[in-house]
DNA sequence: CCAATGCAGATTTTT
DNA sequence: TCTGCATTGG
């Protein structure tokens, strides 16, 4: 009976799957089976542990994952299984917040919207005007971005501590931001984890409730877990510890949005009892796709060795190709990917597409086209970003959520209906000065109680209200699509599509996304309409990705986590790219760089092509590509076709890799280094060539990370990283009082303090 | 109130 | 190069 659950796995994954009771840390290479084990895990729990499935919860990573996830275990069962409970962190938490955010504890009723980082962002903008801060000096976003890291480690409105000007600034608009979100009854999605901590934290009945419930926790990928998300799993995991955890360091990647891959050893420490077990077979790729990841992940401090294994020995060695544009790269692909389709030795659907930044997914679209290579794009500019979705989405918002201010505005004058920014004003003041909410002032108004406006706008004003009333009135009846029909008919939205769209292809594009829209909604109409729009809210666009049709897929290397492509294409391997310009003076962001790469070549299960070019197109300016340094760093018995360039670089006993930035400066034109991209092309530029630098005669830097300087002006700093710039140092200093700086060691004098 | 024009800025991203 | 914005003039 038990037997066949655990007959299929390996001794270490039976050993996971079978250790029913107490905290478990799996660490799980690349490739090691671990869903199977959460699975199976689960299926087990039920069959063999005699566990109710509304007993489990179990956090996947993405909504797509979650669904699979529930397909293999009732595959596994062989029956539906409703109480059993997967998600994101996020979805969990939104289904227990619409039923429990009203329990009096929380500043927020059940029925709350939630806002995305666009709502998030106008939110913010309305903050940052009310305490009288120019938005272009501190840009919203970046502000909004330092509320979402202090939101992710817990640290309230109030108890923000400032350490710069940016901080001050934050520190003033944090609170404001989060009551402007408490007065819409919106949550953005960090407070989604956030509330549901504090509502777990402050609230015994509803705590013991979901600890009684959640009597067994899974976690998928928890190294790219927050302080939030840990402390829900080490809140709800209570009295038990049933927290079974699934994760793998050198695949962290989401430090940027706050998650902590130290969170893995943070739970040996906080769990001592834990049983850890390590998956280290690898079941997906060649010997020579893992050796090369591993040269990789190598070169990373502060991880755990692991010993990764396939039995699939040898393998197709590695291409690098180095192409002139990147054109031309997505040529080279596409040749390739033809090549192997003519000998039928892989579908379409085989092959993946990876790069770094989506900016980087256009020429290869292009490319894709031409050749008439059926493709799948995952991200970009996602569906529920247009204009169009947006707008007939905040419709149903506004019918849906009485106090959504921010979707009031978007479309109380969307078609244009000459409600002017000043009547806008008026009405919203008298609202809050009646302490309406919207869904009452409307209703007033449509009454013909009151109209807060003048002139032509108050005749507009009534119509909308009594659309709103009308709209809300037939949503009650239940039936979404009906509603839906109903806002698009009665905005005449079609005219407006046609007013707002440049070409008859724009036209029929967002009439295409309307039709798609409508469809999402038939399928989903089961739903209330609250639930839908969390569902949409919460869907990510790998979720949305096709996963059946037979196309070459597209996506981030973000995106690719998790996935795997008999014959993977990494794009893009150049010094600016992949390691991103913006983490090259940061030794933390370059592990990260690393460790996403690593989690790119170990996608692959047959073959790997790595790519770079040679003149890459930049905001309209074509500028040189510097093969990566991360090349440098795989053997070359692994790699064939690679270039010249690289060759000499690699063949060559003495010869370290060391490209470098040379510049020859035009008259008014100074490097700046940290961005070498950002400065080529204009006519006044000037010339930047990679070099290579004989390893004996490399100049020694003069600075290192860790040493303490001193500058006259802006005082005592620690250097963070140097590195060698055409003939002098470039120097990055974290100063005490000023903030990090960079120097060009030439010109600032500095004073080594300590070494 | 809206359409036209000029200008700065431009990761990764989940949810 | 492309986009999103803020300002300006009708």
């Amino acid at each position: 009976m038990a037997s066949d659950l655990l007959d299929v796995l390996n001794p270490q994954q039976r050993e996971a799957v079978a250790a029913v009771e107490g905290p478990v840390l799996v660490l799980a290479g690349p490739g090691s089976g671990k869903t199977r084990v959460l699975t199976h895990r689960i299926a087990y729990l039920i069959r063999e542990g005699g566990v109710y499935p509304n007993h489990i919860v179990s956090v996947t990573f993405t909504n797509k994952a979650a669904a699979e996830m529930r397909a293999r275990v009732e595959t596994l069962l062989g029956g539906r299984l409703d109480g059993l409970q997967i998600g994101t962190f996020h979805s969990i938490c939104a289904r227990l917040l619409r039923i429990e955010a009203g329990a009096g504890t929380l500043p927020y009723g059940s029925d709350y919207a939630i806002y995305d980082t666009d709502d998030q962002l106008s939110v913010m903008k309305s903050v940052l005007a009310d305490l009288n801060i120019d938005s272009k000096k501190f840009n919203p976003g970046r502000v909004l971005g330092a509320v979402s890291a202090a939101k992710n480690e817990l640290i309230q409105p109030h108890e923000y501590q400032s350490v710069d000007y940016f901080g001050e600034i934050v520190r003033r608009a944090y609170p404001l931001y989060q009551r402007k979100l408490e007065n819409n009854n919106a949550m953005d999605f960090d407070d989604l984890l956030v509330q549901t901590v504090y509502l777990l934290r402050d609230n015994e009945a509803v705590r013991q409730k979901y600890q009684m419930r959640y009597e067994y926790i899974l976690v998928d990928e928890f190294q790219d877990t927050n302080q939030a998300q840990y402390e829900l799993v080490q809140i709800l995991g209570k009295p038990q510890d049933n927290v079974f955890v699934v994760g793998d360091e050198d695949q962290g990647i989401y430090a940027f949005r706050g998650a902590d891959y130290r969170n893995v050893m943070q739970f040996r420490r906080d769990y001592p009892t834990a049983r850890v077990i390590l998956l280290e077979q690898n079941y997906r790729s060649t010997q020579v796709v893992l050796d090369a990841a591993r040269a990789i992940i190598d070169k990373n401090s502060h991880r755990t060795p692991k010993a990764l294994f396939t039995d699939r020995e040898g393998g197709p060695l590695i291409t690098i190709h180095e192409a002139y544009s990147e054109m031309d790269e997505g040529e080279f692909i596409v040749k390739r990917i033809q090549q192997y389709h003519k000998l039928r030795r892989y579908h379409y659907g085989d092959f993946a597409i990876m790069y770094r930044t989506n900016a980087q997914s256009r020429a290869l679209e292009d490319t894709c086209v031409a050749a008439g290579i059926p493709y799948k794009l995952v991200g970009g500019v996602g569906f529920y970003k247009r204009r169009e979705i947006r707008d007939l989405l905040a419709y149903l918002r506004v019918i849906s959520f009485p106090n959504d201010e921010v979707s009031l505005l978007r479309v109380i004058n969307t078609p244009g209906r000459g409600i002017g920014q000043k009547s806008v004003e008026s009405f919203v003041g008298w609202a809050a000065q009646r302490g309406l909410n919207y869904a009452q002032a409307l209703d007033a108004v449509a009454a013909g109680e009151a109209v807060p406006v003048t002139g032509r706008a108050a005749k507009s004003l009534v119509e909308f209200a009594r659309m709103i009333g009308d709209l809300r009135e037939l949503a009650s009846g239940g039936d979404l699509v009906v509603v839906f029909d109903e806002i698009v008919a009665r905005t005449a939205y079609m005219l407006y599509l046609n007013e707002i769209s440049d070409t008859p292809e724009q036209m029929t594009d967002r009439m295409d996304n309307i039709k798609e829209l409508r469809g999402l909604i038939e399928s989903k109409k089961d739903l209330s309409l609250q639930d839908f729009l969390a569902d949409v809210s919460l869907a990510s666009d790998i979720d949305t990705v096709d996963m059946e049709a037979d196309a070459v897929t597209l996506l981030t290397l973000h995106a690719a986590k998790g996935l795997e492509y008999p014959v993977v294409f990494i794009t893009g391997l150049e010094d600016g790219l992949l390691p991103h310009s913006r983490s090259l003076t940061e030794p933390d962001a370059m592990a990260e760089e690393r460790r996403l790469l690593y989690v790119g070549l170990t996608r692959a299960k047959d073959e790997l092509y790595l790519t770079y070019t040679f003149r890459r197109t930049l905001y309209g300016t074509s500028v040189p590509g510097i093969p990566s340094r991360f090349l440098t760093d795989i053997p070359s018995e692994l790699t064939e076709g690679i270039s010249t360039q690289m060759k000499g670089l690699r063949d060559r006993a003495g010869y370290q890799k060391a490209t470098t930035w040379e510049y020859t400066p035009s008259y008014d034109r100074a490097p700046r280094a940290e961005n070498p991209f950002a400065q080529r092309g204009g006519r006044s530029g000037g010339e930047f060539r990679s070099k290579i630098i004989p390893f004996n005669s490399l100049p020694t830097l003069k600075y290192k990370p860790g040493m303490r300087v001193h500058h006259s002006k802006f005082g005592d700093g620690t250097v963070k990283d140097s590195r060698q710039v055409g003939d002098d140092e470039e120097v990055s200093v974290e100063f005490d009082t000023t903030g990090r700086k960079l120097l060009a060691a030439s010109f600032a004098n500095l004073v080594i303090l300590k070494e």
